[in-house]
DNA sequence: CATATCTCAGGGGCACTGAGATAA
DNA sequence: CTTATCTCAGTGCCCCTGAGATAT
């Protein structure tokens, strides 16, 4: 019986897992958690982003962004804008309070992740980076 | 303005999440998760275990494992036994139905993490193992 | 009519805090 | 007395299914 090692899918898993427990401790006297400031900072990045691309984006259903979008917008990080060509569509965009509440935080979370790879070299970091983006990609449909 | 790149910390999150919406879609008919099922084969791997070290090992407190051992314990998949000379710990044990559920998920689950990596070489995705383990190691207190 | 977006209602899983019982 | 493990109670977030309204 030789001994298999654990798998990939339980290392990324256990990765997530520690980067959470990190991020939910550095978030917490904000009163985020570490999922709502991931979807601040996809905000941040680029605008007019609406839930059901959010959702997409996240491999999970509409509905469930649904209480994302709505406890980021009762602490008032967000607002939503009614798109006037496409009536259905609901435009999210980061109000002074979220832009302010990233800001504040990118140093800090910066730091974590430079304490994950601090063993790494940056050729190792550039390669971990790549087989990331290769796995989620993969995954997509 | 230059574009960052998004940070490890997103990539990391994303193909978790990818990861578990395939591995969800494989377990519905089981009726357990993917976080349930990750539990099982943890258990499969080291016997005696007991909820505090799952607790432990997974960033979380012991209160949060309690809900996934009772769940699992619900379906008949583990079962609890008082440790005889340290009558605190309670270990955990796989039941025949929960070596069956694993072993006949195993190559599934398989297919879907060489799916995942079908892109890297076996270099790469040994270098991706190796820079996974290291970020745990790193996040670990 | 078919498709896309958003919303409402209900339910279960998962994680937390806080407090307490038991045992080492 | 201190520490570790487990349990109970309560809360909130996350995600799901199912159904429906609205707009393209």
């Amino acid at each position: 019986m030789t001994d298999r090692p654990p798998s990939l899918l339980y290392a990324v898993k256990q990765v997530e897992l520690a980067v959470r427990s990190h991020l939910d401790d550095l978030l917490r006297a904000d009163g985020i958690t570490a999922l709502q400031y991931t979807a601040l900072t996809v905000l941040q990045r680029g605008d007019h982003v609406t839930a059901a691309q959010l959702a997409r984006n996240s491999f999970v259903t509409t509905q469930s962004t649904a209480d994302l979008v709505g406890a980021l917008e009762r602490r008032g990080l967000i607002s939503r804008e009614r798109d006037t060509t496409d009536r259905r569509r609901v435009h999210l965009t980061l109000t002074p309070a979220g832009e302010r509440l990233v800001a504040e935080q990118a140093t800090p979370v910066a730091e974590l992740e430079s304490r994950m790879v601090a063993a790494l070299t940056s050729e190792q970091v550039t390669a971990f980076r790549e087989a990331l983006n290769a796995s989620r990609a993969a995954l997509a449909d």
